[in-house]
DNA sequence: ATTAGTTGTGTCAATGTGACACAAAACTAT
DNA sequence: ATAGTTTTGTGTCACATTGACACAACTAAT
């Protein structure tokens, strides 16, 4: 592997979130040699824009394209990246010392978080340096290497304000939905439990869901509507952000 | 200057905001040698954490420390740097050849706002490739070098949006100072005209306002109370964040 | 003293929020 | 079929917040 077509001291890493069976879950690989994981991450190539590589990170990990991707925050500690974790792959001979000496540089990372729909994920696919690569729910993830905690906090912080302007769930959610769900989802993303019929009004009151006519039934109980976006006034929605009083 | 101890490919630009004779002020510095001016930027030691990097160029140009300061977004067009004005420089002696090989590198740029007292900055200190540093009115910025003019106004959009969210005026605003004056730095960042009375209502109703007992006089009219920010409450609220309903 | 310009306080209707109750629908078990 | 279980859709009501105003009080200049 030839690094030296990227951007030195600059990587990126991704939290790719989704929502199934209604919990939220992150794409999360098993690093070889360590029982650690790691978020996805990569570098810039020199001839790339710093977005399009987290695209293409996303795409190699997910198969998806043009995908919800946002930038959050860059992560920059002096002491931030260890030597240890290279160290051992290079013995294990997973990393030539050529290699390794990409790795043993001092990197800032740029935190992008991703909203994908997981249907749509066909496996999640790993990287030369880590066996494994799957979703986890994000209660249930375990020990990361590096500040990759710190990220995966960040990224979530993050989304919940973005919460607070923009609409969500067209990228989470399949094409059609209950408001049962994307309620769920809204309570997973915050952490705590809403009111049922509050959480309609004021869904409904945004105007950007359209009533499908369907309902969603084998549920042993009433069959709750099925509702999809409309993407104009979503996109609209999410560009000019949605309430907000006179001033703050 | 001897540049190898600084992060390749990385830099960072910071927008240091003040308000001043109820008007929003940047400090920007005027380039050598060509007729823009750029806002004020650095670079990050090997061994420096990002954040006290930008801290450092806060300080090599306001000569104050500890100040708010807050990452806002990274720039990272792969065409966002031009050789030209480097080129230029060398033409003019402004820059060594071996210096103008750093500064031709492509860079990706973290960029930064602070927020900072007028009163506390003596005089905005120019560095070697730049003939000028002021303070400049944000509605009179004149042509900025290469991507420079997007990162003032996303700045300003998180500043924007930041108010959402949190109290702004003890790092802008002298100690005391009067509710009026206040309102002002509301109306000159998000843009538009407030009703004074609901302004008042509102920001009193946070409790971060403590009120001196004092009044502005020689104003030719009603003289206003003097007020200054109960720090507690304020700092309080600067990380918890104010209102926000159920959910969003 | 009068005037001009602003500030502090208060009111009121309209809207939004939080806390609830109840009936309707779909499946299950009998 | 019928009753029971569960969860959904709809609606109400008190309370708080918001946006749009009117008025009196105060300071300096004339």
């Amino acid at each position: 592997m030839d690094f030296s077509i990227y951007l030195p001291s600059v990587s990126l890493d991704c939290v790719i979130f989704s929502f199934h069976q209604q919990s939220l879950k992150v794409i999360l690989l098993k690093m070889r040699g360590i029982d650690r994981w790691a978020l996805p991450g990569g570098f810039i190539a020199q001839d790339q824009d710093l977005n399009a590589g987290a695209s293409e990170v996303l795409k190699l990990r997910t198969g998806l394209e043009n995908i919800f991707l946002r930038q959050f925050h860059v992560f920059g500690a002096q002491d931030r990246t260890g030597p240890e974790h290279v160290r051992l792959l290079v013995k294990q001979k997973i990393l030539t010392q050529k290699e390794a000496t990409w790795f043993l540089q001092r990197f800032i990372s740029i935190g992008y978080y991703a909203l994908v729909n997981y249907e749509e994920v066909l496996e999640p696919r790993p990287d030369e340096i880590s066996e494994a690569c799957s979703w986890v729910e994000l209660d249930a993830v375990p020990q990361l290497v590096l500040d990759h905690e710190q990220i995966l906090a960040k990224a979530l912080e993050h989304l919940r304000k973005d919460l607070h302007y923009q609409p969500i769930g067209l990228n989470l959610l399949p094409e059609e939905f209950t408001l049962p769900e994307l309620q769920t989802l809204y309570e997973k993303i915050i952490g705590k439990k809403l009111d049922r019929r509050n959480f309609r009004r004021k869904m409904l009151s945004h105007k950007i869901l359209i009533d499908t006519q369907k309902r969603r039934t084998g549920l042993g109980h009433k069959a709750p509507i099925l509702y999809k976006f409309d993407k104009t006034k979503y996109l609209e929605a999410l560009d000019r952000g949605f309430q907000s009083s006179e001033f703050y």
